[in-house]
DNA sequence: CTGAAAGCGCTTACAG
DNA sequence: CTGAAAGCGCTTACAG
């Protein structure tokens, strides 16, 4: 059996309080009896056990990350999110469950209800999203991965789209590109209907756009390689006039430029690709490679959790975090070819 | 506040005793004192503290999936083994957390210490994985996603390697092809050195390349599209009388079509492609889109989840799972070409 | 069929 | 600086 505080405290002549103040640094305690308690505690292979410590302190250290699973998810794997926020959790001595729970919100109710969680993380943030008034009501501390429309007196962490398409643009227009398509996902799909981040790269991309005195156009495909072979065809079809196309979505990215390999455009000689905010892996298998702005997967993950627990330990609650993509260097994009660009029809 | 059972127990006029006994249907309880609890209960919007009762049953009913994060994983993502080992346990009224951790077991034995978790889920598991006898000490149970060399009185849910790459070469016997290349990984990273995947697989490949009086290649390339790129060429120079490629990565699968395209050959008319054990959504990705074997990861993260769950409700220790991968059809094989395969030379 | 009570392994006022 | 004791919200023998 393992070695419980009471058996440290008989071994060190003590009484149980005292292990706890040395174990959590809470009180003065002799040197002396400080020594005694550590030695008995390496002696017996002590290890506090955390559960007790959660009934009895109310808090459990435990944190929970909610997401709606099989969906998207903004910019980077789902797998990269959870890592780091798990990294993040342990390393201020927190645990992380998972909780790949459907939008639903019933569920996310019976499962804070049973007090394991000290609080919730909640990923895939749509723009209008039900679950952030569930949590209000149930006053658990949360935190955003991701936002909602209206912000007002929420905790959150979301990737800064209007630099990261900044930095796309910029390197288009530095390249000579006057004549650009957003490719962005469809938004056919229940779950794309409210998905933030479609909204806010296009809300950039015509800022942006605008502000250069250039012609904004949006096209719309499937999430998927398939999605992206189709748009290939339309957008030799109903642009042929683009000379850079920016892809929001990392399945249809490949397939886009598959499908434009397919009708004899070259890559970037005919037209300039680069993929915004996805993930490097995805980007690397297209030939060219991709250049792209990297999605900030990894850290947000972090910063989500640090977010909740300043909010949790009751420190001065965090500024919103925004984060940009980093743009890295593929061979999709090069300088405008002036006379290719015009000149190319579909077959 | 919530709801306490002492707050349920006087509002039915009875003992917090019976009011467990009626919520974990442990004992006996008449109809009408049932009735009244379970009034009481939605009255009060009463939900049972699960670390309460954890402390009390000395069961936490929460498990640990282990996973060293940025690593190889056995076909499918880490989010596909995620979700599905948290949607399993959550059916079963267990919680799952993870623990990133790397191989090193000081960590795993720290974490174990603290008592919240009832059991272990191993992923990645190595042929000789030093996690294995470190949790086999730690006197906690725990099953494996993945398997060890020797895998005697351990718990495991594994891919069937043997039927997986009977299906793929099947497949490709069928279609004529006689002269084969097996693509697998390198094993130069560590980490791939004692990769049980790589090794299962290439012995199901000679096996059945002897069955069938065929000469068996095997090629390795680093996991990567670029490694995949730099496989194109080697296979080209080095392998020309082969008409048809099984990928082991999904990365390099990708780079080694790329490759192929840019070195003029024609998938499938002069050279098929299979991608085996890998996901859906890169192998589609490709252009032509490639048939492969899907690999069963979604399954085997909830498979693993029972085989520890059975363990820990001590019911019979279940036999190991092995669960083969599923064909399914791209564009990237078709019936061998006789004239091509020998004719084509790399440039 | 139901209840009184001990106990799970800690934390935390409260005394001294 | 240290200890005795109550309490966190349950489960579970043990009685009746």
């Amino acid at each position: 059996m393992a070695a419980t505080m009471k058996d440290v405290a008989e071994r060190a002549g003590v009484s149980i309080a005292t292990v706890s103040f040395v174990i959590n640094n809470t009180k003065r305690v002799t040197p002396e009896t400080r020594l005694r308690i550590e030695t008995a505690m390496a002696d017996l292979g002590f290890r506090r056990n955390v559960v007790a410590r959660a009934l009895a302190s109310r808090r459990t250290r435990i944190i929970a990350l909610v997401y709606p699973a099989l969906e998207h998810r903004i910019g980077g794997s789902i797998a990269d999110f959870i890592t780091s926020a798990a990294r993040a959790s342990s390393e201020a001595d927190y645990h992380l469950v998972v909780w790949p729970i459907s939008n639903d919100a019933t569920e996310l109710t019976a499962l804070v209800g049973q007090g394991l969680v000290d609080g919730v993380l909640l990923m895939e943030v749509q723009l209008e999203d039900a679950r952030v008034e569930v949590l209000r009501g149930l006053d658990i501390p949360f935190a955003l991965i991701g936002r909602t429309r209206d912000v007002s007196g929420l905790d959150y962490v979301d990737i800064d789209f209007d630099t990261s398409m900044q930095l796309a643009m910029d390197h288009l227009i530095e390249l000579g590109h006057r004549e650009t398509v957003l490719l962005s996902g469809s938004q056919e799909k229940i779950s794309y209907r409210l998905y933030g981040p479609y909204e806010r790269e296009e809300a950039a991309y015509r800022r942006i756009t605008e502000e250069n005195g250039m012609r904004p156009i949006v096209m719309r495909c499937a999430q998927s390689a398939a999605g992206g072979r189709e748009a290939a065809a339309r957008l030799t079809a109903e642009a042929p006039e683009a000379t850079a196309v920016l892809a929001a979505d990392e399945a249809s990215a490949a397939g886009l430029v598959a499908g434009l390999h397919q009708l004899g455009r070259r890559i970037p000689a005919d037209l300039s690709v680069i993929s915004v905010l996805n993930s490097k892996e995805m980007a690397a298998v297209s030939d060219p490679p991709l250049t792209l702005v990297v999605a900030p997967g990894l850290e947000l993950g972090a910063l989500g959790v640090e977010a909740l627990l300043r909010r949790l330990e009751g420190g001065t609650p965090q500024e919103p975090v925004l984060r940009a993509g980093i743009l890295e260097m593929g061979e999709s994009t090069g300088p405008v070819q002036r006379q290719t660009a015009r000149r190319r029809r579909p077959t």
